[in-house]
DNA sequence: TATTGTTATACTCTATAACTATA
DNA sequence: TATAGTTATAGAGTATAACAATA
């Protein structure tokens, strides 16, 4: 479910907009589809895009201490740990110490990718929190609504913008 | 991905947490866990319910046109449409008019499930609404904050929410 | 016996293409 | 020819149970 949700052709949408729970959530999905369009030129979506992130932060992080600290099920984290290393974005090994452990590691590629998607994370952090400052009356309604129109915007192109474009439904990470 | 996304056992997800739109989707999936929960209890997910809840508002309601409304792709819907049929909660009839068109309006057990479950969605939205009051310095982080915080206190319990406890995975639509 | 990560399985959501039936 | 809704299919997210290897 989505959208503005302001004018949708005359239905009465007010038992949903009424309510600041579908405020944000609408937002997240606009914010969420934002991130995934860009993301998807390189292949991965918003969500391994975060994690190849957080691993890059903390280089030698184990499996499954990464999937509680970001509340992913260990079985669902192995999916996307093996589609990433399949892609040779990261780097599995087993800890030398206890070797039940999996421990994690961008690779040089990874390194790579990571550098120019995360400009989309800061540039959308930075369109969202512009759009913050003058908060109203119905305070963050207010904020929710400008939030979200901040990203309509057109954007100035960057180098990982004009990496390329629309890759017509690249199965993304 | 998710959580209060404080403290995760010496791991830095700084990356993640300075993000405005973090903060919003971890709010986001918060508040879905929290509504998912209870329209569980009445085998619905909030999609379903918000979905019975705008056709009860616009009784007549055309297929494609509350899918268009909600963002909500045309085959994606056919589905939700006979799932909530088959539960007997919706009511699907071609259109007099132009026979191509299909009219969606709620069952009296739709409406009777929606007037229960309709409850959650007004109690969450009440638990939100008085987190609020406060801004402070980064006031919308601490608004977030302050509202993913105001689901965890103890609730009142009300008729809908005795209705019935945790269904063990009773599939929901 | 407990922990770590994996496999297997299932359900939902999402998205596109192609089909039917009406108009 | 265009529109409304459907079917078919595929990818991704999420959830649980059961398993192997290790501690």
């Amino acid at each position: 479910m989505a959208g503005p949700a302001k004018k949708s052709g005359g239905l009465d949408l007010s038992v949903l907009q009424d309510r600041i729970g579908f405020r944000v959530h609408m937002l997240d999905l606009h914010m969420m589809r934002w991130l995934g369009e860009r993301c998807a030129r390189h292949g991965l979506t918003p969500a391994s895009a975060s994690v190849l992130m957080v691993i890059r932060s903390n280089p030698g992080v184990r499996h499954g201490e990464l999937a509680d600290a970001l509340l992913i099920r260990r079985p669902n984290m192995t999916k996307l740990m093996r589609r990433l290393e399949t892609r040779g974005l990261l780097c599995r090994k087993g800890s030398p110490g206890d070797k039940r452990r999996v421990v994690l590691a961008l690779t040089p590629e990874g390194e790579k990718v990571i550098a120019e998607v995360g400009g989309y994370f800061r540039m959308q952090d930075d369109l969202l929190q512009k759009a913050l400052p003058g908060a109203g009356d119905d305070a963050l309604t207010t904020l929710m609504d400008s939030m979200h129109g901040a990203l309509d915007a057109p954007e100035p192109e960057t180098s990982a913008a004009t990496a390329s474009r629309k890759p017509r439904r690249k199965a993304a990470i």
